[in-house]
DNA sequence: TTGTATCGTGTAATGGTTTACACGATAATA
DNA sequence: TATTATCGTGTAAACCATTACACGATACAA
């Protein structure tokens, strides 16, 4: 069943039948009428693939997603498609599990026109790919700054500062971070958050401290256990993600250590992990919503207008303390 | 750039460039080269929207998901995509938000030959609906049972008949169940289980034990609240979710009780959150990344051939004991 | 030599929709 | 009445790739 199907059925022809489903307000009453009469009895559903052919527009809107262990994701997800819903766009997701290959392999259907533009995480292709890419087609990034693309982030520098001087201010003087992994931008940028407020704060940084150390409750256990067998262990320890603090935790526990008490501990994203947590974990929040709906904006203008401006727009973070950490006022928390 | 400018540049015919592009082997190589260096040379990339319109068929298969708050979807996914990447599929995810409208949405991709065939999770939509897309194009449900479509999940009244049994091998004469509060079919029949475990070892319903409780850390808390308030508040509390049951423990801890000893708990899914809690959480370990591959099976076999039987494949649950159940041998726990 | 098979290549139809343009009819204006 | 504008409708091209079919050339067998 397609549209000259039911243009003979209505008697008439594509043209108008088209006309009739896409509301242009050019039809007389009868005819519009037959049509819909026709297309509600033979169930016609318009084939978008054949309209996304003639009108070059899908529009979907497609996200890169690293991984969906990260509840964080979803909150900027909900961001994202409630914005896009409103604008007429359906949202799609694809996983890239951090590999360059599949990231490649999605994209493709950005410059083969089957989605309008692309909402990245951290990409897993270098900076060269992701400037080629965005001539090719609308993409902006989300949760990482980027100098290639507009993108929507916190600041991490200063949201990791924030935390690492809250830790200072509790006395602690012995700071070990647990660090992205990855080598992506953002994980250098918190770290360098945290070498810069040891730093202003008259301590060394300590290389046996930092420990990369990835998205998962197992590698915060280890790298915690790590950090715990030093001969000077710290006092303090900032972890990349709520996972990861959690993994650390539960590791301290293990030792027979007190979270809060013996060694506080500061999560990354202000998920329901660290609210859920037993117990609950101090974080820096991010406005996961804010950031989606914020990216989608970056990226509807930039399909508008694809030759607009690169824009950064930089939101608020905020540091929630919680039992995990001994509470003292926190330093100022917000940009 | 399309096939024919690739054709001119290449002084031969679209019908040749695509020969050469779909490895074809009934190219000459002097040609078959020209056309290589050409398609090198501009960069051309087949639109896959042309294709698909031509072929009828997208390389893409649409994984539909309730939510990615519960990283359980996650193994899944992975089952999924690793499969479906080896047959040459390419994976893309919808969230419905258990939405029947915004499932319908995403179904027109299907429908419209968008996406190839569709896994889906607890449909937010009637039977009678499932039962009409499964007409119109290759649906297999993952997780949950059915009689309409194809499906791959466990047994989930076995599965929570065993649970139970297991609580009331430790000497739980109260019970109670945080049920999924969608009233979708695996609920429903992990509720029957609860009910049949009680009733075959003698004890009454009580329906002030069976509350619904979301997918969420919160309302496993509130939840707990709420039993704990009761004249006579059960010993074991038996949740859907890991992630409920980690509210209920906090809850319980908040009260001064300690899970495991003074309430047994037990969570469903078998996710990190279940490993990672402090106390770790019993739970009825799903095998997350076979039943995605057996649902990709069970898809692939509908597209190649669409008119194959309705299958059902059931794989086997665990229980998984841990601190928030007092240790005692578990029951028989395989199908 | 004639006929047949094989191989590489090109022509043109096809998939389903949108839309610029043209056409005819009607209404409004001069 | 003649002219113009307006409106609804249809025709046909366009989007891009695939593929059935046909064609010509070559090789081989009869």
């Amino acid at each position: 069943m397609n549209i000259r199907d039911v243009a003979v059925l209505a008697e008439t022809s594509t043209a108008t039948v088209s006309r009739v489903i896409n509301e242009d307000p050019h039809v007389s009453e009868e005819i519009r009428k037959k049509v819909l009469e026709v297309v509600e009895l033979t169930g016609y559903k318009p084939n978008l693939v054949g309209k996304a052919l003639r009108t070059q527009k899908s529009g979907k809107l497609l996200v890169l997603l690293p991984t969906i262990q990260n509840p964080y994701y979803s909150r900027v997800l909900q961001g994202v498609e409630q914005s896009a819903s409103v604008q007429g766009y359906d949202t799609i997701i694809a996983i890239t599990h951090r590999d360059p290959e599949i990231e490649k392999r999605y994209l493709i259907l950005a410059s083969t026109k089957q989605v309008d533009g692309v909402i990245t995480f951290t990409s897993a292709c270098s900076d060269e790919d992701v400037l080629n890419y965005s001539h090719q087609f609308p993409v902006v990034q989300c949760g990482a700054s980027s100098t290639m693309v507009s993108c929507a982030c916190i600041d991490n520098v200063k949201a990791s500062y924030e935390a690492t001087e809250y830790l200072l201010h509790l006395g602690n003087k012995r700071i070990a971070l647990l660090k992205g992994p990855y080598g992506r931008a953002y994980e250098v940028e918190r770290e360098n958050g945290y070498r810069y407020a040891l730093l202003d704060n008259g301590l060394q940084v300590n290389q046996a401290y930092i420990v990369p150390c990835d998205y998962s409750y197992t590698d915060g256990f280890d790298c915690c256990d790590e950090l715990m067998k030093l001969p000077e262990p710290p006092t303090a320890i900032f972890t990349s993600y709520d996972l990861s603090a959690a993994g650390a935790i539960k590791k301290l526990l293990k030792l027979g250590l007190v979270p809060g008490k013996d060694v506080d501990v500061i999560g990354f994203d202000g998920t329901y992990i660290s609210a859920m947590y037993s117990p609950d974990i101090t974080t820096v929040e991010q406005p996961g919503y804010e950031l989606g709906k914020a990216a989608l904006s970056l990226l509807l203008e930039k399909i508008d207008n694809p030759d607009s401006m690169v824009k950064k727009i930089i939101m608020s973070h905020k540091l929630t303390i919680r039992e995990s950490t001994k509470s003292l006022p926190p330093a100022e928390s917000t940009v």
